[in-house]
DNA sequence: CCGTATCCCTCACGATACTG
DNA sequence: CAGTATCGTGAGGGATACGG
């Protein structure tokens, strides 16, 4: 089980200077994760994407919806109606990735109860280093 | 393509105060990404991580990997030689989160040329707003 | 409705030094 | 080797206000 001798890969997201790792940022980030999964149900606009995302404010929605369709994971569809009409949807490329991140998403949800049951076993197992001086 | 009616999970990583959002993001985070990736391919020591996460300092590999146990996804097995010596490897847990989080990984490697075309695309429409006054 | 611009503050992070 | 402790910094991110 050494390290086996590793593909040699174009892009190797481990290495500190590899541009995958910076996308691999955007779509696992915080909110880049929670947007990339939301939008794998359907194009949506940008209130509804904010109310969907439970917590991101306006600026982060609107900086992570530009990284993501900076790296062509998002579509974005101005309709130039009035009142103005603006909406998202995954490229078929975000739809490829979206896929994976929501499998991953999915797993962990789908086994919260063992990591909750695995932090209390933890946090028992230590219950406080209190310096008693 | 409404929003589907959604199965009621009962845990929703949509929603702010979810605890598999925390989960989430110890899982997708810069590091722990990386770390659970790299423990993948089988268990390491710590230095061993270190060098392998390209960038990550001592006290952020650290600090993961303590999230990461505390999850329940990573395990930590120390033994009482001098020098000492502690091994980390996956859980089945963890393992079973890291086969998703790798697909996802190795997803975003190897489309790496398309998205940095598309920020070529992208960035050509978009010269500069450079003001000049 | 769909954003961008500004302010401001927190805290994540790196650097460094030290312990078992 | 395998970490913990402490401190300083700046980028990340929230709140608010404003423009198209």
């Amino acid at each position: 089980m050494a390290t086996a001798p590793e593909q040699d890969l174009p892009y190797d997201v481990f290495s500190r200077a590899c541009p995958s790792r910076a996308t691999l940022e955007h779509v696992t980030g915080r909110w880049g994760s929670l947007t990339l999964g939301a939008l794998y149900e359907g194009s949506l606009r940008f209130n509804e994407l904010r109310r969907r995302v439970d917590g991101v404010s306006e600026k982060m929605l609107s900086q992570t919806l530009h990284a993501l369709e900076r790296d062509g994971l998002v579509h974005r569809e101005a309709q130039p109606t009035n009142p103005p009409r603006v909406d998202y949807e995954l490229t078929p490329l975000g739809r490829e990735v979206a896929e994976r991140l929501l499998a991953l998403i999915r797993s962990v949800e789908g086994r919260m109860d063992d990591v909750l049951a695995a932090r209390r076993r933890y946090d028992e197992a230590r219950p406080e280093e209190s310096p008693s001086p």
